[in-house]
DNA sequence: TATGAATGAGAGTTCATTCAT
DNA sequence: GATGAATGAACTCTCATTCAT
């Protein structure tokens, strides 16, 4: 289908822009232009740019959300999933700068609406996760806590992380590289039971 | 001093409309009406909005700067420091809504400039829960680990679920409750020596 | 062309009002207002002010350019070319007077960057005028000397006298009238041969 | 006097600013950093940026009509005295470049008060030159014409080259090389007796 | 006399969105 | 379906000038 084949370009030349200059400093022609469609086509397919930047979280939370079912599904012990969790994080930091990022950078839209939008994206992963976490305390392989909240901690011991470690510096370097075993520790002995 | 008066009422009236509406979505003629100034007086004091953006994370940094010298001053044991800063936290969360919103939705600005030098108030403020994380390892309080990562580490389990629980729905109320003892003793969890 | 139609009206538009209160002292707005188009439908068509500015330059230019090129192919004496372009400035003035205005007004903008080019679009003129000196040097009929220089001399003593005549008092009135003649005789004794 | 002290360095202050930059692109701010005085202070000398304009405009038109009356004085032949004039210019270019940037620049102010004024010096300087003139004309050393007519066109032919020989390009050095005797054997083909 | 804080209209420019073709 | 010309409110910032001290 054509329309699919447009619809993605925008999707993608939307995620670039959008990682690379923030929201507000992406403007519609700046999308035209990198997708090869005209303005008019994105209003084709789109009702308007919040638009554009939720079909393509939706895309980032869909794809991580794969991921973490994947790795679910492979029946590991909890640690290990962590430990796989956090080095998924750091692989698409070196692999897709542009998605962390984008989640980095596009935190807290302000406008309300959309704001409201993509949190509810952000909690659907957050939910994910928790009920991962949920039944590992249930098979005692994870210690008691609430569940959403730790999910909202883990994700924000990760990103913090990542999120400085954009930054192209000496300390970004570092963190790059003990990141992943270190923040998997941390967390592994946040979680572990007694 | 006049002087400070009027910068101060400006800095008041950025920190509250920025917290609120977030950078982009809050404009200099609304600084000014809700400042009671001109926008003439604006520029005289302040060379541009980002100047403005910055004095005001300034302050809320210096803030939480002094909160967390005046902590550790008490010569408190490491653990009980972690659960005080947590409760912190979450305190400012009841008191100053603000504050929180201001640092969860201006994390990343989007102009290049101005994203380094926020992050630039957000790493003196790391550094220094990194050098009291430094001591503790030191004295054998706190398990060794990357000072610094350490530090990012903490305040993004923290700010994560002080975000959160800025919605005001029912999954909010429930994290400000349990919040600051849950993520209290996951932080020390993750912190304590073997 | 619709296209067309509208770029044609701003530059119209432009050229009265800058000729009238020249550059600064015409607003983007007033533009609009007076070519009966939005402000965004002139940025639709030229990147700035400036770019205006220039088009309408340019196409003074080319218009004298064009009416130079006119007389030269008729192959009239030197003598006689001299004196009929210096009846084409003053007719110019009695019709157009808005032309020379132009001209007068905006002789060097303030800007560098605008000054450089509004400056090459003269020396353009300059340079057909100093070819013409030039052949006319060759073939005898005029006396040698730097054709650039010489080419600026005639410029600025045709345009100041015209300058001058744009003011509407008696003085200016009688310069209309003796100054075909007396300024293409003076032209013509500098430039004869010996 | 205080008094004249600090109304002489507004001036100075003024000219150096108009003369680089232009009327517009200069403020009053810069002019009292410039002059080591406070905004008020310029207020209480000059009534308004413009009259700071002319105050520095009328200086160098004095300066102008001196040097013209001191070569007066000296009793020279015409050939002579029109010689040593355009070496003047020539001269002014090479030793005050500001001066002849500023007449060159500032030429046709766009406030209609403003810029009859400035006419008016203009052609208080062009009538010095007439009556100049119209003195050769009667003792028969200069052609009969009329006379403001050509004070203004030979102040045209001047500047017009001075004006390009401002630019800092191969053209520029070339004019101002053979700029004053080039011009000066112009003039005295175009005013000569026959 | 001298200061510089304060004013606020107005500048050029941007940009998401619409709609006639 | 697809185009891109057109809109105009809103943006940040400048600046000559005033006036209380």
């Amino acid at each position: 289908m054509n329309t699919a084949v447009l619809a993605e370009r925008i999707v993608e030349a939307g995620k670039r822009l959008f990682a690379e200059q923030g929201f507000h400093a992406t403007g519609m022609r700046a999308i035209a232009r990198a997708a090869g469609v005209s303005i008019g086509a994105i209003y084709h397919y789109f009702a308007s740019k919040d638009e554009i930047f939720l079909a393509v979280l939706r895309q980032e939370y869909e794809r991580r959300l794969q991921e973490a079912r994947a790795l679910w599904e492979q029946g590991l012990p909890a640690s290990e999933i962590i430990r796989r969790v956090v080095e998924l994080h750091f692989a698409t930091l070196a692999g897709h700068k542009e998605s962390v990022q984008l989640l980095s950078r596009a935190w807290a839209p302000e406008t309300p609406a959309l704001r409201a939008q993509v949190q509810a994206l952000r909690e659907e992963y957050a939910a994910y996760i928790a009920k991962f976490l949920e039944e590992g305390m249930e098979a005692g392989q994870i210690r008691r806590s609430h569940p959403l909240l730790t999910a909202y901690a883990l994700l924000g011991l990760v990103e913090a992380v990542t999120g400085r470690a954009l930054a192209e510096d000496e300390v970004a370097r570092e963190l790059l590289e003990v990141g992943p075993t270190e923040l998997a520790d941390m967390a592994w002995r946040a979680l572990r039971p007694k």
